[in-house]
DNA sequence: GTCTATACTTCGATAGAC
DNA sequence: GTCTATCGAAGTATAGAC
């Protein structure tokens, strides 16, 4: 039940955002009572928190899988598309900005992905012998920011550039993968 | 009055988040009890909309403005960069994803602010004859994406890789203003 | 214009029956 | 384990006094 009342939490964030999470939304999903919540979890905050936790290393394990490696930085920009992982990580940064009690893990949370991806970027260019011309850190924070945005404007109906913007990104990545190094027209 | 309850709902939004958002707490705000909201707006979702109209029509006023056309893609990062309105755009975009009453007008503002952007930098451009190698739409959407997402994580207590990230973007920015075009290295 | 008063809903959390 | 019952606080909104 302790899972299944995380799994009920992470689907009302992604399709109502943090701000409709309660007691009550979370219990009604299962067709449970309130009150069974408080049960599970001593605080709504400790909830939040093991979702933050438990959602974190299912990233990381991602991250780390072999599968990862033939291409990581098409990965990493795969990854950060997937709208219900972006959508949920939105809203508990969101949140976390304004929850003191959820802040500290959420920063954890998000620092270890980060890492993880670097990590895995780094990886790529040392068994290839590569030197990047851009920080691989520097990368897969524009590579996450870009497909954030996207992700957060398209809940909104904004798509203006939004055709143009992924090709480019598709072709540097092409770039980046035949040649070992890319270029950012600007 | 009117206006004075727009500036107490921006300023709760930016502070505590669009969650905050209550007739009470803007009333608070002002020492006032909260029905005084109701006579003013006949529902939280219209004063909604209204601050959504004048928080567009000012951003836009000052991208159309003399002074914003020396140094265009840096006078966007620079906006986009201002902690404060740049808080209040990513609320303001939670919001509406989840709320289809303001959807529409936020939609309409972000495209707007969008196309304001691009236009300042098309015109750049065609004042000096240069063609550039992104797409004007593209590089302004490339900046505001990565500011807010830097005033995002710096609200959670991110920042691992800013600094570098700030670096190659004011590089890559000071190359574009010299030469007329810049690389962003990948 | 701003207030008091009111109605109804939802919130987090606790106590206690079964 | 899950329930009913209850609390105080906060939410939107309306009616009506001054």
């Amino acid at each position: 039940m302790h899972e299944r009342l995380l799994d009920a939490a992470a689907a009302i964030i992604r399709e109502q955002g943090h701000c409709a999470l309660s007691a009550r939304t979370i219990a009604d999903r299962l067709s449970l009572k309130r009150q069974i919540v408080h049960y599970y979890f001593e605080t709504m905050d400790e909830l939040i928190v093991q979702l933050v936790r438990r959602s974190s290393a299912q990233a990381v394990a991602v991250l780390d899988s072999a599968d990862m490696r033939a291409d990581p930085l098409r990965a990493i920009w795969r990854m950060s598309n997937d709208r219900d992982q972006a959508l949920l990580a939105l809203e508990l940064a969101a949140l976390a900005a304004r929850r003191p009690a959820v802040r500290e893990v959420v920063r954890q949370a998000a620092e270890a992905t980060r890492a993880a991806q670097t990590r895995l970027l780094t990886d790529y260019l040392a068994a290839r012998g590569l030197s990047a011309t851009i920080d691989p850190e520097v990368a897969t924070i524009v590579l996450a920011s870009l497909s954030y945005t996207m992700v957060q404007e398209d809940a909104v109906g904004i798509t203006a550039g939004h055709e143009k913007l992924r090709s480019l990104v598709d072709a540097t990545l092409d770039q980046f993968l035949r040649t070992g190094r890319g270029t950012l027209p600007d």
